[in-house]
DNA sequence: ACAAAAGTGTTTAGTTTACACCCATGT
DNA sequence: ACATGGGTGTAAACTAAACACTTTTGT
């Protein structure tokens, strides 16, 4: 059992000593980040789940490669620039993707790296996980015909997409994560315009997780969260017969208690 | 609004363009990794968050850094070497800062990067959060006298150890999230040893989240979720009195239905 | 008047909490 | 015998689920 805080400094078991050079001031001290060795460097890149709803599905946006690469399907993203912070590049690469500045949501999601993910270009890729309103409307077709909303449903089925790389896991990632966000705190709200009614949020619980929830209860829950939604003073001027309803905005709490917990095991 | 799937095809507002090239085949295809570019390369590194339980306490280790380095204590970790996963790098440096190989619990945290963390080693850093049992004693002192237990409630108090870089926002992360996960999932038994009893799970929890539990409410909740625990059908000599307690090992299940809730907002 | 969607009330079942009590062991 | 910690029982309080019913709109 070794202590001296250096998993770089030998008697590493599994994995071949990687060529260091020491200087001889920083040896053995405790410190790992800007040790004078060479390290093997590689490219960071962002990988964006952007997931929306769309006509009560849940969808990740895919963009299209052209026919020399035969994995059609792949996740928004671009290399990180030398002078930027992982969650610049992320939101920087989201507006570029969309336009979306301040709604929604972004968060990291997970790294992912090693030799085997793309054998052609090795480096690590910091998946983000975005929740969006349903967006104006260029999607297939207009400027952009190479982004295109999956419903996320659509990914296992034969005629899905085919997706790139470790992209299809990154994606599972990244809706269960949004599933699982659901339950513990108000982020159902990113996928709602800036005003909501609480049945445009229950919406986003029945799309995500596939389920069908009481309005009367769905709304006391809610009601009875604390900090969850804020109502806005106004009413819905109603679609096509129903009462209207009233409006919510995001309110300040950034976790429900209690949670709204799925019911399924 | 641009749909070109590229985030470093031009148009990207904040951030200027990086130098890159593009090869005549590999144009606006909506690819991304591996493109003929020339993107900037950095080193990776892992900082591994090893948190466990000691005299009733959540404690991370900390290695000590020698006087040239004005700042005293770091997380252990290390470069990921270049042929090595991610989780591969991770393992192989919580087996040499540890000796642990199979017990507790070891997954991705967060990756933490941009120019500004280290500024005399850019680069990212992928931190990993581990819950390890009481290690069998040679902590300060004997082999390895730079690494040492803190118990986390102290990092932020005066007579508390100086953490280097972004260190204490990661730690915090990491306690931040093994309390959420002890909420949600059966983690609590990645701080014991392999055989346990009720008492030493519920002390986990006392420990992680400062709370005192009932004993007869927590055997009841955690007997009644299933595959949390199974028991082993031995008993512990008792210690100084007190009925001999059952124990128990590791259920198959990887989340709590229903979940084991915090009372706290 | 009727359909449709929002919102309220109520009954019932289930879960959580608090705490009294019993069990098995060391001293 | 008694202290100590493990384990069981139980009644009250709380929470969630199901669903009948009222309100407000469009047609």
């Amino acid at each position: 059992m070794r202590w001296d805080g250096h998993g770089q400094t030998g008697g590493v078991p599994p994995a071949s000593p990687p060529n260091q050079v020491r200087g001889p001031r920083d040896g053995d001290d405790g410190r790992r980040h800007g040790d004078p060795v060479t390290p093997p460097v590689v490219a960071v890149s962002v990988d964006l789940v952007l997931l929306t709803l769309r006509g009560g599905r849940l969808c990740v946006l895919l963009i299209r490669r052209d026919p020399p690469f035969d994995v059609a399907w792949a996740l928004p993203g671009g290399f990180v620039d030398g002078d930027e912070d992982l969650d610049t590049s992320a939101s920087r690469q989201l507006w570029a993707e969309t336009g979306v500045t301040t709604t929604g949501h972004l968060e990291q999601l997970r790294t992912y790296g090693g030799p085997h993910r793309d054998p052609r270009a090795p480096g690590v890729s910091v998946a983000y996980l975005a929740l969006l309103p349903n967006l104006p409307q260029p999607a297939p077709g207009g400027d952009g015909p190479r982004a295109r909303w999956w419903p996320v449903a659509d990914l296992d089925s034969p005629d899905g997409p085919a997706l790139a790389f470790d992209h299809p896991r990154i994606v599972a990632d990244g809706v269960e994560r949004a599933r699982a966000k659901l339950e513990y705190t108000p982020l159902a709200a990113a996928f709602c315009e800036d005003q909501f009614t609480l049945a445009d949020l229950r919406r986003v619980y029945e799309a995500a997780w596939d389920v069908a929830l009481d309005p009367p209860n769905f709304r006391r829950k809610v009601l009875s969260t604390p900090g969850f939604v804020v109502p806005v003073g106004r009413r819905t001027s109603p679609r096509g017969g129903g009462r209207p309803a009233e409006l919510y905005r995001r309110g300040s709490a950034t976790a429900l208690h209690p949670p709204l917990l799925r019911r399924s095991v």
